[in-house]
DNA sequence: CGAATTACAATCTACGATTTTTGTAATCTT
DNA sequence: AAGATTACAAAAATCGTAGATTGTAATTCG
């Protein structure tokens, strides 16, 4: 592996200035030449790793998203109940959404903006999400903790009940509202889990 | 009961004229001279019985909440199974919703700038919204249909549950993204149903 | 005297000129 | 030739100001 000089002008090393930068000043006031001086560049330079600063941007965001993915795969992947992984999982979510909104309120910021003019990258972010919860309540159909007919349906009722906990828009709200989140997702998560341990069938007509 | 004179000016009449602006013109293109040539009247006239221009918008929404609120209360006060009661209100619900969000636009913008500035409003929309799931459960576990051990903390978490299908700016997200919404709902409704009458206690740590 | 009007100050918004910023292309360097 | 730079056109943000709007107070009307 090459010592990676400092000097070496990369797709993570252009993040790690733009994030610094958005941290301190915002995303309007961070342009393109003060992102190149932080890295000893030109502002041109950055254009051969980035075609716009709209990309830089959503890479910021998409890296949150992925980080956020890591977590969370973290509890899929672990053993346990699942009722008690779906919750730690929630809360983990919930506290690092939580971390961001209050010390690093820029970041979130730029995130709850591209949350309403980028449809496209969250609607694939919530659906890798929701494959997540979907193998976690298949594996405790698997291991007959739960009865669900349909495990799609069922991640889907999950990732529709806990939204509001995780979107950013309303946690900012929640948070400013000083709603006690961790005790309402214990609530929602012991609802769901009861009904899935009694069994729900979502395929016969009630 | 007076005949009303078509020329007395009241709240309602104010109201009248403002949202019929509102709708043809959107909020910021509706201005205090506008309603008052409406009525007949100099703007100055209006500040008698509304004491600004936001109080008058205020008023739009809020009575668009109560709007909202009698169609529920609609749905408490009957009778018939409690699961299909809720299912029945929150799919009129989020129909009134959604004939607003398609045919009256302006309507809903309004109603969604007011949701991030005046929160204290809609905590109080919310709370009333509430407690009339928080009678509907009462009633359901009165009769014996459902079991749970503190029905403040049953409606918070359908409340919760089914936010996602009833906050304007994410209606508005799934309707663009023309997701099947009432089947989503319908789900959900099914798994919260299946909690309560599978039972479920809050009080007893799991 | 209650209710509306006109007159007016304070505030807000719309718009055009100016400057910044973005993104590209031609050029330079090693 | 890869990778950076400077130079530049297009797009966007900023700023000052003219004009509109809001809210109030003094005045008029019945």
């Amino acid at each position: 592996m090459p010592p990676s000089p400092s000097n070496a002008l990369t797709t993570s090393s252009i993040l790690e200035a733009a994030k610094a930068l958005v941290r301190r000043f915002g995303e309007t006031k961070t342009n393109m030449v003060d992102i190149g001086r932080a890295l000893g560049v030109s502002h041109a330079a950055l254009y051969r790793l980035y075609r716009s600063k709209g990309a830089i941007m959503d890479a910021i965001v998409e890296e949150a998203m992925r980080d956020e993915e890591a977590l969370a795969v973290a509890h899929v992947e672990g053993d346990g109940p699942a009722a008690e992984r779906l919750l730690a999982m929630l809360l983990d979510l919930h506290r690092r959404k939580r971390e961001r909104f209050i010390g690093d309120r820029e970041i979130h910021d730029l995130y709850r903006r591209i949350l309403v003019e980028r449809p496209d990258m969250i609607a694939a972010y919530a659906e890798r999400m929701t494959a997540l919860i979907a193998r976690l309540i298949a594996q405790a159909v698997e291991r007959g903790e739960w009865k669900v007919d349909d495990v799609d349906i069922a991640s889907g009722v999950v990732r529709d009940a806990v939204t509001v906990f995780i979107h950013p828009a309303l946690v900012a709200q929640l948070i400013m509202a000083d709603a006690p989140i961790e005790t309402m997702l214990r609530d929602t998560v012991a609802t769901l889990s009861r009904a899935f341990q009694a069994g729900v069938d979502y395929r016969s007509p009630a």
